[in-house]
DNA sequence: CGAACCGTATTACTGAAGTAATACACAGTG
DNA sequence: CACTGTGTATTACTTCAGTAATACGGTTCG
C-alpha cells in the first residue's frame, strides 16, 4: 500500500480535507484498491508529522460517506466498491470541480443555461485537444 | 429605496454573505434598478443592529464584482445593466473553471455526457442552497 | 469655513474550526 | 495474561474569519 500523500500547509485547505480528498481520487483513479488496507493512523502521523487524530478525522469522515470500512482495533481497509460505486466515487471527485465552476458562474451571474452550453464548448475543445 | 433586508444569525452564514446575496438577488428581481442609490451604510447599520463596517464589507465586495458604483464621499449606487463586451469577459472567466472541470473528468474517465448531467445537477442544486 | 452627511482604513475582539496531547478500548499473538 | 499493534473519545490549544470600535478623508450645503 503506496502512501503517497502530500499535504501543503500553506494552501488554506484543511490537513483532514487535503487527505480525504487525495484517497478519494486515488480510489477514483484505482491507485487505492476496494479491500486493501489503509496506511495506519500513526504511520501516516509520523510520515506527514500530522497528529494521528486528524489522519482518525479524515478517516472517519470517509468511513461515514461509504469509502473506507473499520473493523474494531483493525486497520482500515478501502471499501469493496460494488458495481456503480466505482462510478460514484468518480463523480464525486468530479463533482467539486463542478461545483467551484458553478459558485464562479453564479458570482459572475451567468445563466445556467449559458454555464451549461459553455461547459460542453469547453468538453468538445478538450477533446479535439487529445485526438 | 426600500431597504427590505434580513440578516439571519443563527444560520452560520455570515452577515455580510447574506447582504451581498440579498442585494444580488433583489437587482435581479428588479426590486432595486440601475441608478438608484442604496441605503447608507449608517442607516442599515441601524436598522440591522451590524457595524457600518460589515456593511460597507459587503458593499465593498459588490463593487468589486461590479454590481455597484461609488462616488468619493456619496451615497452608492445600483450599476447599470452590463453590455455586450462585459458578458464576454465573464464568460472568459468562467471558462477557466470549466477546463479545470473538464481536465478532472478526462482524468478519471467520466464520459462527457455524464458529466454534462453532473454540471446540471450541481447547478440545481446550488440554486436550492437558501436557509 | 464648519457642520453634517457619506464611505472606509485601521485596529482590536471573539467564536468557531482545525489541530494536537493525552488516555482509553479493542484485536491479535506469544 | 502481557505486549504491541490498531482506532478514537475527550480535552485543550491555536489560529483566523467575521464582526465591532474607533478615527479619518471626501462631498455637499449654509
Amino acid at each position: 500500500m503506496p502512501p503517497v500523500l502530500v499535504i501543503d500547509h500553506h494552501n488554506g485547505v484543511p490537513a483532514y480535507r487535503q487527505l480525504m480528498d487525495q484517497i478519494k481520487f486515488q480510489i477514483a483513479a484505482g491507485v487505492l484498491k476496494p479491500g486493501e488496507e489503509m496506511e495506519s493512523t500513526r504511520a501516516l502521523s509520523a510520515s506527514l508529522s500530522l497528529n494521528p487524530m486528524t489522519i482518525s478525522k479524515a478517516y472517519g469522515l470517509l468511513e461515514r460517506e461509504g469509502v473506507l470500512e473499520r473493523r474494531r482495533g483493525q486497520t482500515l481497509t478501502v471499501r469493496a466498491a460494488e458495481g456503480g460505486q466505482a462510478a460514484a466515487a468518480r463523480a464525486e471527485v468530479l463533482r467539486k470541480a463542478l461545483e467551484a465552476a458553478a459558485t464562479t458562474a453564479r458570482q459572475l451571474g451567468v445563466s445556467d443555461g449559458e454555464a451549461l452550453r459553455l461547459f460542453k464548448e469547453t468538453l468538445n475543445a478538450h477533446q479535439h485537444e487529445h485526438d
